[in-house]
DNA sequence: GAGGGTTATGTCTGCCGGGACATAACGGAG
DNA sequence: CTCCGTTATGTCCCGGCAGACATAACCCTC
């Protein structure tokens, strides 16, 4: 991903539900491959994993973020629906607030070894 | 903690230092009790685990978030540096931050079973 | 000096999350 | 009808993490 690799957001809600670069990474790469399959592969990560992140989203929205049918050779594949689209920009949203934030840089500054390069 | 349960945030930075909710309620805990143990003890967790995350964070840091001396009976104890009071700031005004930004309004709307509970 | 509370550290075990592998069902292209 | 690529699901196993237990070193109070 073209995102910074050196800060990553992780939200927890109620319900055993967790969202983080993980899953909206996968929701993008669905959206732009149109299909589970291909996406994990384009992110280094198995099939099994992948369809599991699905089925944890979907499970957790009152309406699935990502529509999928069978069959290969353009016959099935999966798409990102509008729910699904809304979820994945307002975490970007999310993230680019957080980089942007004034404390970000205070906490940055104060680890080790991070000022070397911020060439 | 009289933060809000549904939602938390965890940042993940470069160096494998991960830091969310346990460690910022942890420093805030040693802060008011001046005890490692003690702030332990009140969050249900054990001292080991406590420790283990000080540790983590001093390490993490270029400069220690708890100093702490050995003995009992008021002898030793430990205390949140500048440096930690200035981090634990920082993370709860990121978490604020967060949890008034717009999106996660919507986010929550989307999610299953939530919409009961905002009494 | 005895006792209690604290920091600091080692070790063991159980659990579960993730990876690897296997298979079924399906659908379009040719 | 065959082949390929895909969704969907089951099972096994291993590594790493968390919790439980144990101990040492320390320091103040009494």
């Amino acid at each position: 991903m073209e995102n910074d690799p050196r800060l990553s957001l992780r939200l927890h809600f109620n319900k055993g539900l967790t969202f983080g670069r993980g899953k909206a990474d996968l929701l993008q790469a669905i959206a732009e491959e149109g299909s589970i399959s291909a996406a994990g592969r384009r992110l280094g990560m198995s099939y099994r994993r992948a369809w599991a992140l699905v089925e944890d989203m979907n499970g957790h929205f009152h309406a699935p973020l990502v529509d999928s049918s069978r069959g290969g050779a353009k016959g099935g594949g999966a798409s990102v629906t509008e729910l699904g689209q809304s979820v994945l920009a307002d975490y970007r949203a999310l993230e680019a607030m957080l980089r942007d934030a004034p404390q970000i840089a205070t906490l940055r500054m104060a680890l080790e070894g991070d000022i070397s390069e911020q060439k």
